[in-house]
DNA sequence: TTGACATATTGCGGTATCGAAATATGTTTG
DNA sequence: CAAACATATTTCGATACCGCAATATGTCAA
C-alpha cells in the first residue's frame, strides 16, 4: 500500500522541503508563480509542479489574473498538522517540568557529588 | 536531489501515517516492539523498520531490557515541526479575524443582497 | 547447549516521487 | 493574426520508499 500520496496527505505533502519553502514564501501574501521562482532557486516547471501538489492537497488556493496565476495560503488545511503537534505539547512540557523538578531537587540538596 | 531522506528529515519521516500511528501509541509511554505490534495492525518487521527510521531521525529513544527493546518518545525532536506550524498560526488567526470583521460589517449594513 | 522468544535485518518486486528538458496551453499586446 | 509572455504538462531516467517473506541476531530458561 505504501504511503498516502503527496496530493492526499498533508503530512506527506510537507515531506518535501521545497514545498515548505514555497509555503514560507507565501506567508508574506499572495504571489505569482514567477515571483515565487524569483524568490527561490527553483526552475519554473518545478515550482509549478510543487504548486500543483500543494493545490491538490488543499494547502494553497489559486486565482487567475490575466496571464498570471496568483497563489495564496489556505492555512486552515494545516489544522490536522497543528492538532497533531498539539497532542505532543503536553508530553514535551511534562518532560521539561520533570527536568525542572529534578534540577530544583539537586539544588535543594546542594550536594557536591561532582556530577 | 529529490527529498531529504526519511531518516534525516523529521517532516519526511512523519509523511508515513504508520509512523505517526506508532508515535501516537507511544504517547501513553514507553512500550516494547511487541506491545506496539499488538496495538496496531502491522507486522513485526514493519514496526521494527519504522522504529528504526524514527530512531535514526531522532523521534524515539531505545532502551534494552532483557530480550525486549523499549521505545519511548523523544518529543524535543518535534520542535522544528512545532515551530514551523507556529509560524502559520498568525496567518490562520489573521484570516479568521478578517472573516469576523467581514461578517460584522455585513451585519452592520443589514443589507439583503441575498449573497 | 538447546529451544523458545523478541527483535532486527536483508532481499525483492512494485510504486511514488523527484529534477530536468522539452513542449503545450492560454493570455496579452501590437 | 503573430509574437512575446506566463504558466502548465509531459516524458524520461534515477532514486527512495513501502510491504512482505525469509532469515539472522541476541537473550533467557531448562
Amino acid at each position: 500500500m505504501a504511503r498516502a500520496s503527496t496530493t492526499s496527505d498533508v503530512f506527506n505533502a510537507l515531506g518535501d522541503v521545497h514545498r515548505r519553502d514555497i509555503l514560507d514564501v507565501l506567508i508574506a501574501g499572495e504571489k505569482s508563480v514567477g515571483a515565487i521562482v524569483d524568490s527561490l532557486s527553483m526552475s519554473q516547471p518545478q515550482v509549478s509542479n510543487h504548486l500543483r501538489v500543494l493545490s491538490e492537497v488543499g494547502l494553497v488556493k489559486r486565482r487567475a489574473e490575466g496571464r498570471h496565476r496568483l497563489y495564496s495560503l489556505a492555512p486552515e488545511r494545516l489544522r490536522p498538522l497543528h492538532d497533531w503537534v498539539t497532542k505532543y505539547e503536553r508530553v514535551i512540557n511534562d518532560r521539561l517540568d520533570r527536568l525542572d523538578d529534578y534540577l530544583q531537587e539537586l539544588q535543594r540538596r546542594g550536594d557536591g557529588s561532582g556530577l
